[in-house]
DNA sequence: TGTACATCAGTGAACGCGCGTTCACTGATGTAC
DNA sequence: TGTACATCAGTGAACGCGCGTTCACTGATGTAC
């Protein structure tokens, strides 16, 4: 039995980002408060400031750590080929609802520190994936517009993310799973013009 | 001269609901204080809480309005006929960019009071034109579920304000007018399928 | 036109609260010899 | 294996602040007669 009850915590700095991402999941950033999440963390309330300086540093802490989990996430790649952005689609509005306050926050630049090294380059790491996904479009659909089209899949999925945690979708998704809802909708954006076309 | 120093405001209302959409759009509703908004109203601290009860009373009637602003918005009809619901989507991106404070309070239902009876017949008024807009979809382009597209619509729409909102959109969009890339975007989705094909 | 009364639209003092931040401190851990 | 010292990882008291809410009050406005 380790004694978890040391002076020294061992792993503090990541409790608290544990704590604060639960705190934020619940009531949003304006919940977030220094002293309680020292106290689910069984801390004094003075620690958090020890590892984050202050607020604005948890959170830019938070917004790092949420941007190296969704590129993290979205390189779990299902090969190139059909379908593979809009499976990247399905995978950010997965990331959007299992961790709620990191993709918050990571759309609230006013709350953190935009300049912070870590950030920018987890941020850099999470867009070069998003963008070797809309490469693998195929021809036929970037015709136009590569950027257009890369832009409209990721509208897609921001407002399916968000509108989802509103719990505004609720009503349309019903019973389905929302991932199947997402598909359906995405696949009005990127599916294969022509080989599956019904005749009846 | 109209007195506009009369102990009795006239129109307290009014101006302390505008004075609490101008705090959000600076800061987000966590912004928001009420003693902050009577000072602003030029009034005192205790003043607002005399119209509206508390703190969610505020939000909740600011989220009313704002549904009403947005049907009011929508119901400016370009005439039934090709492209309805595309410049709905274009309302609905502009409606939020000129009322940021009220967008984001009609999304976040945990800061009111989500069974006020007058937010709810602003927010159905609302929803009926949207689905009045889907329902002039071309046939072709519902062909397999109306839900489906309209859900699609909406969720391009409301990707493109929020995250257009965040600035996370600033370097995609470069010098043109948001509006026309928005556009663009829809196109990807509602154009009419085959009359304007090119031939190179 | 005048008067009495009711109601409306605020005022201002007071309360208690949780917060962020600072700071001198201390116990635990790591390192050099 | 022991000892001295430096650094790390917190502690806990104190500060000042702005906030939401309550409450007894008062001046302005509206209504009945």
């Amino acid at each position: 039995m380790t004694d978890k009850r040391a002076y020294h915590h061992g792993d503090l700095r990541r409790e608290v980002l544990v704590a604060a991402a639960q705190m934020i999941s619940e009531g949003g950033p304006s919940q977030l408060s220094l002293r309680e999440v020292a106290r689910r963390a069984g801390v004094s309330h003075a620690a958090p400031a020890y590892h984050f300086g202050d607020k604005p540093g948890l959170l830019t802490a938070l917004a790092a750590q949420g941007y190296d989990m969704l590129a993290d996430s979205l390189a779990t790649s299902t090969g190139p080929g059909a379908g593979e952005l809009k499976e990247m689609g399905v995978r950010y509005v997965e990331f959007a609802a299992e961790h709620p306050a990191h993709f918050e926050v990571m759309f609230r630049p006013d709350l953190y520190r935009a300049d912070d090294p870590d950030l920018l380059a987890a941020r850099t790491r999470a867009r070069e994936r998003l963008d070797a996904g809309v490469g693998t479009l195929p021809s036929r659909r970037r015709g136009d517009d590569t950027r257009t089209a890369g832009l409209a899949a990721w509208l897609l999925a921001h407002g399916f993310a968000t509108l989802w945690r509103s719990g505004s979708l609720a009503p349309v998704v019903g019973d389905q799973a929302p991932e199947d809802v997402f598909r359906a909708t995405a696949a009005l954006l990127f599916a294969e013009p022509a080989p599956v076309r019904r005749r009846r």
